[in-house]
DNA sequence: ACAAATTTAGACAGGCTTGTCCAATTCGTC
DNA sequence: GACGAATTGGACAAGCCTGTCTAAATTTGT
């Protein structure tokens, strides 16, 4: 025993309680996502999660209970991930547009393709109407959030000169949706793009975004372009 | 009379008889939209249809049945409305930006925002998994053809020197994510985004579209941009 | 090894839904 | 006005699901 004696001595979590609790949460993002809220069945989930149904109810209480702990952990980890990915957003780039590409593919996979950014989507649209409030904290902790941060970084890239932006927030939204514009009939199916699909749709993406976007330069064939109002 | 008896004495459909099968099919995709396939009820769908629930079923036979039914309906319609809209694409601009503008509101408010739009897409997204074959027709008839359709009418423009474009396809994949940028939230929890939020979606997306794609021109006047190649 | 807490399997009531059947009624046509 | 088809409302069985309860089995901490 290598852990210290009455550091915790009062209801000391027993050791595979949470551990079944994450099962039965995974277990019921999976089975809400494939057969709706409606659809979802508890014998299902508790198979799935390979505990009795009982434990079920024991730790949750109730199939609305159960619903929100799944949206409230899927949310938390998704946006726990988005904000990972921003912060690896390029600064100081050395290829800006590798660097973006690179940025694309990171946040699609990290963030948007993986089981649980595509099961929140999910979850979304199907039961956003049967829950406002639990999905406008999502709404605003995510997505808002997401396009501020993305806007500063594109305002800091053309602060130094490396873009030409208008409005910075409609930018960030724009970048996303270009670099996502190839998969989208894979999302809307819940399907998971091949991580080919990811890379094309990211190059095309910020390959636009560039020519709409980057800073004009003078090259030495073109170098009276710049001169303009 | 004016119809001549004999052509269709047997099994002639009364006259409301189809005009209740519409409200059921109306009522059904509401119903199938707001509550999913499993949380739907027969009594529900017949009630909003103003019919009696023996009705909905000697019309459709059975829950299923009615579901592909609505799918099937919705995909006419929004397939209809999405060729008619892309008819109007505009071939000889006047002035690009704001024709281009124009098709992308008409094609929003006519396709994407409209009450099938936003239903046939929900039952995709909600129900896509468990109907595969059901949707890979509207996959194919829909957007399939939507993107070729459109990238035709790109390559049209581009052939005609108003745009430089390197892949079409590709270009109207991004055309459609960009008008479509600011919207996708609301698109996602179901709701209408209103008509001004559909012009400046659409405005900043054409604007970016355009500063990506659109002829270089030789700033000077414009006179001598057109001797290339 | 012992005691407490947790988990399990199963039964169970209550409620809801689908799909059928049927008698009474309404509707459209002649 | 009369006929036939369609519609209605309601009853009905069968099945499924939720949520509760219980007693037995298992696990955990000491």
């Amino acid at each position: 025993m290598f852990m210290k004696p009455g550091v915790s001595p009062d209801t000391f979590p027993p050791r595979s309680h949470e551990a079944k609790r994450v099962s039965v949460v995974d277990a019921a993002a999976s089975v809400f996502c494939r057969e709706g809220y409606a659809g979802a069945n508890i014998d299902l989930i508790a198979a799935e999660a390979g505990v009795s149904r009982q434990t079920v109810y024991n730790h949750h209480g109730d199939k609305e209970k159960l619903f929100v702990a799944v949206v409230r952990d899927l949310t938390e980890r998704c946006n726990a991930g988005i904000f990972a990915t921003i912060a690896s957003f390029p600064d100081q780039p050395a290829d800006l547009e590798a660097d973006l590409i690179a940025f694309a593919v990171r946040m699609n996979r990290n963030c948007i393709c993986n089981r649980d950014g595509r099961f929140l989507r999910k979850l979304i649209q199907a039961e956003g109407g049967r829950y406002p409030e639990l999905f406008a904290e999502w709404r605003e902790h995510g997505p808002g959030r997401t396009w501020s941060a993305l806007a500063a970084r594109f305002a800091r890239l053309a602060f130094a000169g490396h873009l030409s932006i208008g409005d910075p927030d409609v930018a960030a939204r724009q970048f996303l949706a270009l670099v996502n514009a190839e998969l989208q009939i894979t999302f809307m199916l819940g399907g998971m793009p091949t991580e080919e699909e990811v890379l094309r749709s990211a190059t095309n993406g910020v390959r636009t975004f560039l020519s709409a976007f980057a800073r004009k330069k003078s090259p030495a064939g073109k170098q009276a372009a710049l001169v303009h109002a």
